[in-house]
DNA sequence: TCCCAAATAAGATAGAATCCTATTTACGAA
DNA sequence: TTCGTAAATAGGATTCTATCTTATTTGGGA
């Protein structure tokens, strides 16, 4: 909404040139559905991207908006935010800790890390409000994924 | 499971403190629930803490498990891993880039930091496996929420 | 222009999380 | 110890996001 004209035109562009290598077809529905993401700095779900789109389509149904831009993330065009129709997980230490999570299997693990203890909130971060906490998550291939690796 | 013995006491004895403070009832539900979730280090889910609370208490309900992680996680005697029941969100901002999160609103904002972007994986990370991608989670009020702040 | 695999619309379905309500229980007070 | 009551529970119903199914349409190469 708020992004610059010339900042959504370039993200098409690149978007079209991307879709071609892929060869992804570049149906109007996807199109406008990344055009409506890309327009955007929220993060929106699929409910509000819908909304926007159905102005221009008016019959697109809510499952073409997910079946493209789950299509979209598998080849990196967009990323997800949140996790995918996956479980709430618990966890009882509440300590300061940061995660490693295995991109195969899923697997979370905890760890801490002295040098990032001491690591002051960015002040990129400060600029929007009042930083509370910090947790950092790394994602990689745990060490019995990694075996099993094939590229 | 494989968290020695005094662990788990431990975080049991500092349960039971912490709810006669906050004048939680000490059910034998809760309690089990807990001692459950004290006893992995595999960030659990309901259905799997779930089977194993049955094995004591064959007749608990799901919702029982579901509604005592909220309200300790309310009172912050646990952690919730993941989005509770949001939406998925998606982004079209695929350079590498960290999230500031309004923890009252729930607004996303997207960061760049330079200092974060030389900063290598943790050796503490590292030891489970291969980490491929790093990304920062920073919660807080943002400037907007600040002001209505109560606290 | 023709062809067909890919994509879509619309409704059905799956499944996690929450709600509803009658019953039970923890625990403070007498 | 007993009692009273607000809190908690069990079990089924419900909600709602995300995915699946299937008949129809369409992008784009030949």
């Amino acid at each position: 909404m708020t992004l610059p004209r010339e900042t959504v035109e370039a993200r098409m562009a690149a978007f079209r040139e991307a879709c071609l290598l892929k060869r992804l077809r570049l149906t109007h529905q996807r199109i406008e559905v990344f055009r409506a993401l890309a327009s955007s700095e929220e993060h929106p779900d699929v409910e509000s991207i819908h909304r926007v789109v159905r102005k221009r389509i008016p019959t697109i149904s809510p499952d073409t908006i997910y079946r493209n831009l789950k299509l979209l993330a598998e080849h990196g065009l967009v990323s997800v935010a949140g996790m995918s129709h996956e479980r709430l997980r618990f966890d009882a230490n509440m300590g300061p800790h940061h995660h490693f999570v295995c991109v195969k299997c899923g697997r979370i693990r905890d760890f801490t890390s002295r040098e990032l203890q001491h690591v002051a909130f960015p002040a990129e971060a400060r600029a929007f409000g009042a930083p509370v906490s910090m947790h950092l998550e790394v994602k990689g291939f745990c060490s019995a994924c990694q075996k099993g690796r094939k590229t």
